[in-house]
DNA sequence: ACCTTTGCTAACCAAACGGTTAAACCATAA
DNA sequence: TTATGGTTTAACCGTTTGGTTAGCAAAGGT
């Protein structure tokens, strides 16, 4: 491993730990094993090693999402792959989803730099995708945008809110995550259970 | 208004948008109209005063939950109030759930200290209850917790990740409280149409 | 042999930060 | 009128922060 990927990898680390504002240069030095100056050496500053630590997080994330939003599957597999795709990356990297919301509440402007990106993730096909199926009499009625949101939310959710959840229903690490591989499935088949005709 | 008001809404203003890392004491006395020193005077210092804003925006939430949590009605019901409540008292509070979530991933030390508060929502009444139902044949056999994991993440997480959802989906701020509003209904009932014998 | 580049560091710097101090202000009671 | 005690401020302080500088050592080119 060389001084730049040390680097990145510390700063991944500390920055999905303490977020933009509470992440110390010095502190991602020590994590990288290194001088802070190195810092500086391989990635100008803050803000642009920020960057290319938030960008990679989407970047792993993006075309896995679109692989599966765009393929020719039916809605129903769609969801299905979806939820599951996505929780086993999750369960992988349990810090990404509180990070990403995190930056992205603070962060406004760079909402924007990200949402141009190539390798956005966008259900555009998708959406379109679901109101044909509801004309075909697959799909019960209803608005494709409020379905995304419900799908997003069952997924997403218990990882951001980790810590609120865990504290509120009062469950270990390891209860935490067996009710997540349980949800790889169960959350799809309710789903579909509940808008299929 | 007094200045200890004055200052307390500044400071929740500014934690909210920055969260406590970001936050800059300078900042909540100008937003305040103060000076920087009344805040010490006032609060002793940057923990306590973030402490009195966050403590303060559960103390909102937590005894409404509960008291729907808790009390005589049906879980129908119950999930029922517990959704329109919720998004309607978030929809006037916008920054409260990116917020809380934001800081109890950031502070988990801190999160102990509020799950010892005499007031914090407490959803064990309604896990009991809900085995009950299953019992009685009212609702089909489930995990509680996973519903409940379902309830949290069909209402709070379109505002704990308000700009990304935003931006994915592409909806402007008054498609997304149209949306909200929608929601305020719409999941209850997809809930309880899914979990129904 | 002699430059030039690359990877790296110790030491340093100016600005920003949270917090303190000492004095001014101002109502009110003696 | 003046003494008192809570309220408010300008100025200041020590520390932390992100960032810079000057230089070292090894590698490569000529």
């Amino acid at each position: 491993m060389n001084t730049e990927e040390k680097i990145f990898n510390a700063a991944r680390t500390v920055f999905q730990k303490k977020g933009f504002a509470g992440a110390r240069m010095q502190e991602i030095a020590d994590e990288a094993g290194i001088n802070k100056a190195m810092l500086h050496y391989c990635f100008k500053n803050k803000q642009l090693l920020f960057e290319a630590v938030f960008m990679n997080a989407f970047s792993q994330l993006a075309p896995q999402i679109n692989a599966i939003f765009n393929s020719s599957d039916t809605v129903f597999e769609k969801i299905t792959k979806f939820t599951h795709n996505y929780i086993s990356f999750v369960i992988d990297n349990p810090y990404l989803p509180p990070f990403v919301i995190q930056e992205m509440n603070n962060n406004p402007e760079f909402v924007m730099k990200f949402l141009n990106h190539e390798n956005r993730p966008d259900p555009s096909v998708l959406i379109g995708q679901i109101e044909n199926e509801i004309e075909a009499g697959i799909i019960k009625p209803l608005k494709p945008k409020q379905l995304l949101m419900d799908i997003f939310s069952l997924t997403v959710f218990p990882f951001a809110a980790q810590m609120l959840v865990k504290g509120l229903i009062q469950i270990s690490d390891s209860e935490f995550n067996e009710m997540m591989e349980e949800r790889k499935t169960s959350i799809a088949t309710q789903i579909i259970n509940s808008i299929k005709k």
